[in-house]
DNA sequence: CAGGTCGCTTGACACCGTGTCAATTGACAC
DNA sequence: GTGTCAATTGACACGGTGTCAAGCGACCTG
């Protein structure tokens, strides 16, 4: 019966997650997992290869989890351009903090390790996929800005969403996470937004 | 005499810069850089306690010999708060990228190190002073957006022209330097100028 | 020129964290 | 009862940082 083994592995990822949270994604070894999920540190290695694979499967169990495909299709009904970048932003804003510790553990681990890089630009691109949409919608409406083509617009508000920009306003510059979400929509619009000016912000 | 010992230290910095520069701050170890200054593993702890002090080291190095300050202080004497903007822009834009490798290094170093975190945040104070001499000199202008208190508009241009926000969009992205340069500016200006067009962008 | 100092060398070693291996145990299933 | 299977214990290799001790050669100074 694989129940058993799969309720293991829960509990792996589970402690994996809860201690880089905590720690916010620094200073947490195999070790430190295994024990907060009860069994042996071998143990960890009969269900994730490495280290790199073991963060890997936390990010994707956090996404199952947090349900982040459903946060983010609320973007997807919005009826304008506009109101599909609000949507987008704050589901994703608010989603980084959640993840936060998990993600930085990653991003740390990509600069050492081929299939840590390849998972986060994955995700990265999934992202980006997001801010493509939001870009075509605004776009479709004719209020994206002249300033800038689709691929360029997108890339802004790419690293505009991205985990390093959250945090260093947050973590490092202390912003509380309302400000930190209402001055990226601000910025958004500032920056892709042309046409009639803001009525709708 | 110290000339010699001050010579060797000078080759071990000016190796580990070479080798951070060319490996982009990954996977460039004591002995290498060792192997590099033509000396021994241990004789660059003679020199530097620990790798965090000689990364450190590496970096004020950096920036006494590229003269940072000097390129800085052009921002310094312009006229008008945007011009001041627009030269602190071009000139701290345009050092990211010459310094790249070992600021890359020294953020990955600040996850597990005490010393390099203190001292990174330093740099980063430093180029918020900069920042912040920007949106003051627009805010005598009377040309600061309305959206922004003085240290919110600081801790915007500063995340704006963060290391992070340059691999993001050069190395990530692929974007030319140039054009990585004239969109700071340009989302600057769109972010933290107010008042009478831009007409002399 | 004898003795000392100084910068560096060689070689060994401790520590830590990751990943591997082999032998064993205990539960549950057929 | 015999297998199977998850997990355990304990040992070990490896790579990278940092430490320690002994030695060596060049250069100064009495």
């Amino acid at each position: 019966m694989s129940r058993k083994l799969d309720e293991t592995r829960d509990r792996i990822l589970n402690a994996a997650w809860q201690l880089l949270e905590a720690g916010q994604g620094r200073g947490v070894r195999m070790s430190d997992i295994a024990r907060t999920a009860g069994i042996s540190r071998q143990a960890v290695y009969l269900h994730f290869p490495t280290r790199a694979e073991l963060l890997i499967a936390t990010t994707r169990h956090l996404d199952k989890i947090k349900d982040v495909d459903k946060r983010l299709a609320a973007s997807r009904s919005a009826a304008s351009g506009t109101e599909r970048l609000d949507a987008f932003i704050e589901a994703w804003g608010n989603y980084i903090p959640e993840v936060h510790g998990v993600a930085k553990a990653l991003i740390a681990m990509k600069d050492t390790d081929e299939a840590a890089r390849l998972a986060w630009a994955d995700r990265m691109d999934a992202v980006r996929d997001g801010c493509r949409a939001a870009v075509v919608a605004l776009e479709k409406d004719g209020r994206l800005s002249p300033d800038h083509t689709a691929e360029e617009a997108t890339d802004l508000l790419w690293f505009l969403l991205s985990v390093q920009t959250w945090e260093q306003l947050t973590l490092d510059r202390g912003w509380p996470q309302e400000r930190y979400v209402r001055s990226m929509k601000e910025l958004a619009r500032k920056i892709l937004v042309s046409g009639p000016p803001m009525t709708d912000l």
